[in-house]
Parts: structure tokens; C-alpha cells; sequence
DNA sequence: GCATTGAATTAACAATTGTTAAGAAATCAC
DNA sequence: GTGATTTCTTAACAATTGTTAATTCAATGC
């Protein structure tokens, strides 16, 4: 079964009609390191299905620095959501961090399959829910947890050996919330 | 117009007989100051829709400390959203501040609402998106701003007077990622 | 009214983080 | 390979936060 099938079919139980409709609208590219997927202030409908490669998730602050929320490996949706479901200009921007191949697809797509499937309607608002958990998660992090703390947990985690073979420190420090230095240092209390 | 016709209406173009159906499934109830709505380690599917007062969300940490984490007031729904869509015991735990009115009814109504009528299924989805875009900019928030800033937007909110003459201190810091001493300071700070 | 409880403020100290700057290490381009 | 650029680490200092404890203030119960 194809990779991304079987991601949908975790959120709803689409069947191989209603996978073909959605399949035949995806186009395969390529992504230089360090290109973009999705810019800030553009309205971003594009859907990326990550088949290998890897991506960062950045906000640029009032203060003009670049800010890295999230991080995207294989089998993995890259959007802007939230451009998607508001139509107004994307927040965020996404770029490459290694060569990376996407499956693509748009936003307008899946509208149609909304409308009309209800198998359809139904991804849509399970993928709406899964990614509002994880959002929640993060912030009672966030909340809860000192930056150490925080650094044990990504330490912890399934994604560690992606995140810290793949990703520059300067980002995973970002989605920890504090300053490259203070990750430097953090390790440094760690591993000793 | 019942007010909570009116905030469905915002999500959703239910018309007067799907609006019944849910109205029909309501009934009111009031709640002492101290209460529980929800209770951490409960499957609760109740959905309360505040008609007078004010309720906390708090989480309670490995180390047995509460940490509030949303302020609901007038004309909003209370639930533990994520306990009703996954089906598993609540992590949040829900009390009112003070003495307050609700009209309360069960997610297996909506769930029933959502297969039977595009409208009602439309509204689901729109729900977890608004959710996770308020979600998503809190995050972006406690990962951007240092706690100064965090209260200084807070008191530019439109939620500034509400939160401010009506939550404790204690459950605003906990709010903004820090302790009520540290807030005193802060407030002192600014005030100065 | 009075005592008690809990909430908010202030103080003092330790620990952590941010900031600026410099040097070491790794990566990139040619 | 070599130079140039970027990233990561380390250092020193300032600022902020957390912690513990004492004090003031407000709310509550009897």
C-alpha cells in the first residue's frame, strides 16, 4: 500500500476509490536544501506528503528572527494549515533542511472530498483533532516544564534520534524555547 | 436568538430545526463556587455551555501541583474536548470560580448530530479548527515572548478585564508559564 | 466580632537564562 | 584542498526567575 494511503487510513476508513481520487490529483517534486515550501504572507493551499527528506517550520518574529516550531521527517504532512482552513496568508514559512522529495497536492481537493464523501469529511476533522492534541501537549509543556526538563523529554522521545541527527541545535533550541546558548549549555550539565 | 444558537451559528449554518435537536438534549444546571464540572481520570462527555460565571482548567502535574491553563467565561463551551473525541479519562480537570449557570448536554448527542447532518459534521470540524488555531498561537506565544511580554499582551487582550478583576492572581501565572511571585514582580515592574 | 485560613507582596539568596563576545569545530563553495 | 562561512561551544556579566520565608492584606467561617 502506498505510504501516504496508509497515513490516511489511520485517521478514516477510505477505500481504494475514494484513495484514487485524492491520488490522482498528487504530483510528485523535489526540494533543494534549503528551499521553501510554504512562504509567510503568501495564502498557501499546497499539501505536502514528505516521501524522503526533512523540513523545519519557522515563524519570522516582529523582530525579524526566525523562529523554528515544528519539524517534518518522511511519511509526514508538510502544510500551512491554518492558511488552508482560514484563506488568509500563511503565518509560518517551510523549508528544507536535507533534499527532500514531496507528493503534492491541494487544499481545493480535498474541499471537493469533503463535500462529498463522508469518509472524507470525516479525515478532516480527525486530522483537525490529532493535530490540536499535539498542539495541546505542547503547550502544557511549555507550561509545566523548565527548558531542561524539556530538552529530557525530546530526549525521551521516538523522534530524538531524527531530530537531533538531522536538525541544527540553533532549531531544536527554538522549539524548546530558548536561546542557542542555553541548549549549549544544558548539554554541557547533561552529558557530564 | 438563544445565545448558544448564536455561537453555533459562527461555526456552522445550523438552521432552526437542527438547532432544536440539540436544544431539545439541553438542561440547566448550576454550579457552587469550588465545584467540579470535569474531573481528571473520568471519561467525561458532558459539554457545558456557560450561561453565568466563570470556570478554570487545570492540569495536575507529576508533582501533584495544579496548573491552570484556560479561563472560560460567558457564552463559552466547557468540556474536556479531548476525552470526549478520543474516549479516554480526562488529564484536565475543570472548576468553577465562581457561583455559575450552565446548559449542559452529551458529545454522543453531537456525534449522533454530526453523522445525520452535513451541518452539524461541518460544525465538528470547524470547532477542532478554531480550537487549534487559538492553540497553536498560544504555543507560538510561550515560545516567543519572555514572561514580561506574555503579561503585557495579556493585559492588551479583550479578555484583559475578565481575566483580570475575576481569576486569582495565582491561576494567571500559572497561565503565562510562571510563579505568582514572579508575576507580583512583574506587575510591580510595569507599574512603577 | 474574632480567629483562622488563604492570597498577594516583599525580601534575600541561589540557580538559570539572556546577552555580548571570542574561539573552536564543522560545513560549504570554489 | 583551501579559504570562507556558518555553527557550536565557552566565558563573563547582567537580568530574570525560582525558592524559601516573613509580612501584609483580604476573605471566610464560627
Amino acid at each position: 500500500m502506498h505510504p501516504l494511503q496508509t497515513l490516511i487510513k489511520q485517521f478514516s476508513p477510505i477505500n481504494t476509490k475514494e484513495w484514487e481520487l485524492l491520488y490522482e490529483k498528487c504530483t510528485e517534486t523535489t526540494i533543494r536544501k534549503g528551499e521553501f515550501f510554504i512562504k509567510k504572507g503568501r495564502v498557501e493551499t499546497r499539501i505536502g506528503f514528505i516521501l524522503k527528506g526533512c523540513f523545519r517550520q519557522f515563524y519570522i518574529t516582529p523582530k525579524g528572527e526566525e523562529l523554528s516550531t515544528y519539524f517534518f521527517f518522511e511519511h509526514n504532512f508538510i502544510s500551512s494549515y491554518i492558511s488552508c482552513i482560514t484563506g488568509k496568508a500563511s503565518l509560518i514559512t517551510i523549508q528544507a533542511i536535507e533534499e527532500s522529495t514531496l507528493l503534492v497536492f491541494n487544499y481545493t481537493v480535498l474541499e471537493d472530498l469533503f463535500k462529498a464523501y463522508p469518509n472524507w469529511q470525516l479525515f478532516g476533522r480527525k486530522i483537525a483533532e490529532y493535530l490540536l492534541i499535539g498542539t495541546e501537549d505542547r503547550m502544557v509543556g511549555l507550561l509545566a516544564d523548565n527548558p531542561e526538563e524539556r530538552y529530557r523529554k525530546l530526549l525521551a522521545s521516538t523522534d530524538k534520534q531524527k531530530i537531533l541527527e538531522r536538525i541544527p541545535q540553533q532549531y531544536i533550541a527554538n522549539y524548546l524555547g530558548i536561546t542557542p546558548i542555553s541548549l549549549s549549555r544544558i548539554r554541557n550539565r547533561i552529558n557530564t
